[in-house]
DNA sequence: CATAACCTTTACGTAAACGGTAAGGTTTGG
DNA sequence: CCAAACCTTACCGTTTACGTAAAGGTTATG
C-alpha cells in the first residue's frame, strides 16, 4: 500500500532523521531529546556536516524506551541514564562476547548483563505489583458502584412504569 | 499477643497522632504532609490547643494512598488533588445518597460518582498495560540471557573436567 | 542565490515537590 | 516549673526536567 519502493537510497526506516522529526515521531520535544542527550542517555548516530544532529532507527527504539521508562515505569531521568549506560556497556559486551572464546570471560560478561537485567526486572515488577493492587481495589470499588446504579434504576424503572401492578 | 486491652481511653488505633509518628508510620515526612495539606489533599482531623496537627486512622489510610499514587502510578501531587477531591465529594454525596429516597437524585449522584472513578480506572488500566508491556520485554531478555549462560557454563564444566571423555 | 525553515549552542527562566532553617510557641517527664 | 523534645508558620533554597529566547549557522526550494 504505503509501500513506495525506495528507488534511489534509504529504504524510509533506515533515513537519518533531524531532531523535529524524531521529536514527532517519538511524542518528545526536540529541547527533551538534547537534554536526554546531555545527561547520557543517547548520542544521535550522526551529524550533518553542519552539525545537525541526524537519527537513526534504533535511535528511535532507544527514545520510545526512554520515554516507556519515564512516563510508564516513572523513573528518573537519572535512573534511566543508568540503566542505559549498561545498555550502552551491553552493546560493548555483546562484541566482546562474540570476540572471546574464553568460557570465564563469557561466563563473566553474561553474570554482569544479568545482574543488571535483573535490577531493572524486580524494580518493575515491585512497581507492576504495586500498581495491579491499587488497580485492583479502584475495579473492585468500580463493581459495587455499577451494582448500585443497577439497583437504582431498577427502582426507577418500577416506580415510573407500574407495569405489572394493578 | 501485643494486644495489651486498652484500659483507659484510646485503643491505640484510635489514637491522635502528631505529624512525626504519622511521618514514621507513612514513610513520608513531615514536610511532605504539610505540602499535601497545603495543596488541599488532606486536613488532619483535628488541632490540638497548641495547634498541633492530629491525626486519625483515616488521615493514614489517606496518606498511604496518595503516597501509592504518587509512588506506584506516577501521578502529579495535583492530580491526586482532584482525584480526592472527587473523593471529598464522594463522602458529601454519600450523606446525601443515604437520605435521599427520590430514585432521580440517587441515579444522578451515582453516576456522577462513577464516572469520576471510571475516570481513575481508565488512567491506571491504562498504565498498567504499558507497564506490563515493558515488563514482559525485559523479562523476555532476562530469559534470553539466561539460557546463554546455562550454555555457557555448561561449556565451563565441559572444559574444565573433560569427565566422559577419553 | 535569496530566503524560509530548519538547526546549533548558550543561557536564563520555571513549575513541581519538596528540604532546611529561623524564630518562636507547646507538651511532657522529672 | 523547667528543660528537652516536639510543634507552628514563614520563607528562602534546591533539584529535576524541561521551556523559552537570543544570536547566529545550515539546508532545501523556487
Amino acid at each position: 500500500m504505503t509501500t513506495a519502493l525506495p528507488r534511489t537510497q534509504a529504504s524510509a526506516s533506515d533515513r537519518l532523521l533531524r531532531i523535529q522529526e524524531v521529536a514527532e515521531e517519538t511524542g518528545l520535544t526536540p529541547r527533551s531529546i538534547r537534554y536526554y542527550e546531555e545527561r547520557g542517555l543517547l548520542r544521535p548516530a550522526a551529524r550533518s556536516e553542519g552539525a545537525y544532529r541526524l537519527y537513526d532507527a534504533s535511535d528511535l527504539e532507544q527514545l520510545r524506551l526512554i520515554k516507556g521508562l519515564r512516563d510508564d515505569a516513572g523513573l528518573s531521568i537519572a535512573d534511566i541514564g543508568q540503566i542505559l549506560e549498561d545498555e550502552e556497556s551491553r552493546r560493548r559486551t555483546r562484541a566482546a562476547l562474540k570476540a572471546t572464546d574464553d568460557p570465564v570471560e563469557r561466563r563473566r560478561i553474561l553474570l554482569e548483563r544479568l545482574a543488571s537485567i535483573e535490577g531493572l526486572h524486580g524494580r518493575l515488577n515491585a512497581k507492576l505489583a504495586r500498581l495491579q493492587a491499587m488497580f485492583d481495589d479502584v475495579e473492585a470499588r468500580r463493581g459495587r458502584l455499577h451494582d448500585l446504579l443497577a439497583a437504582a434504576e431498577q427502582e426507577l424503572a418500577a416506580a415510573t412504569e407500574p407495569g405489572s401492578d394493578r
